[in-house]
DNA sequence: ATAAAATACGATAACAATAGTCGGATTTAT
DNA sequence: ATAAATCCGACTATTGTTATCGTATTTTAT
């Protein structure tokens, strides 16, 4: 499968209308009914968006969310490392393995880098704020 | 997760293996012991390759498998299509969804659709020969 | 003070896809 | 006939995603 979770699309779509509501606070319950997915679980995606510090909350009877930087600074890459155990297409790019079994014989680690390259570059350059235009 | 399947990784590495072997057959045996993988899981991994029609099969004792086409002529995209029930980065893309509940908000599928063509693309243009060489 | 409205967060269940195994059937050269 | 190989469906195990639940905490209005 070579698909974005389920959080990472509400994360966008979280994100894209953060975007839009001009610096505004806003709750989780509005943007929850809004996209129509469930309270909780988006309660948690923004959870670890701010972590990841691309948005603010505030706590309280009036709290909220709103983003913590400008939307033309959060990249896809930004909300998938947030929302994502992301790993590379093959294991061996990324986590160190001692043996795949295959150590001695593999030969496709250069080019399948250079395709993990292409597809980061894809995501690290695209913002929230080239959809939220949309 | 974007990562692609065992399936793919062994299907690329055992295409890569056929191309390097001059036309001659290779048995399901002979792949799993030099790429070190069971030999039930590699030998579903070529029937599925053979299906897509990249590969060819020799029954009997003399038999094993060798590559149905020039390398230059089997893409990544091939390989990903005969070894993956391969959908998109989101599923609006591809899926006939009656009702994602978003419909009349979503404002993702025009750039969404962009990313998935550029990796669609990185996926076409990457041959089994290009690898081969290494 | 108290209630209400909101976020924070760990635990866990349900589901889906991948990864791997097993057993038996078929084909073919010798 | 036998051995060496592919063929293929059924099954199990593992992993990752998706979703829910319950409870705690923070802040504001009254």
């Amino acid at each position: 499968m070579f698909k974005l979770s389920k959080k990472v699309e509400y994360g966008i779509l979280s994100l894209q209308y953060m975007a839009n509501q001009n610096g505004n606070i806003i709750t989780a319950k509005e943007i929850s009914e809004h996209l129509n997915i469930s309270f909780e679980f988006l309660s948690k995606t923004l959870q670890s968006l701010i972590k990841q510090g691309l948005i603010e909350s505030i706590q309280g009877v009036h709290g909220g969310y709103k983003l913590a930087k400008p939307a033309d600074k959060i990249t896809f890459s930004d909300v998938i490392r947030a929302l994502e155990n992301r790993s590379s297409i093959v294991e061996c790019l990324t986590e160190d393995i001692e043996n795949c079994g295959r150590i001695s014989c593999c030969t496709i680690k250069t080019p399948m880098t250079q395709i993990q390259d292409k597809i980061n570059n894809i995501f690290d350059i695209t913002t929230i704020a080239e959809i939220a235009i949309y």
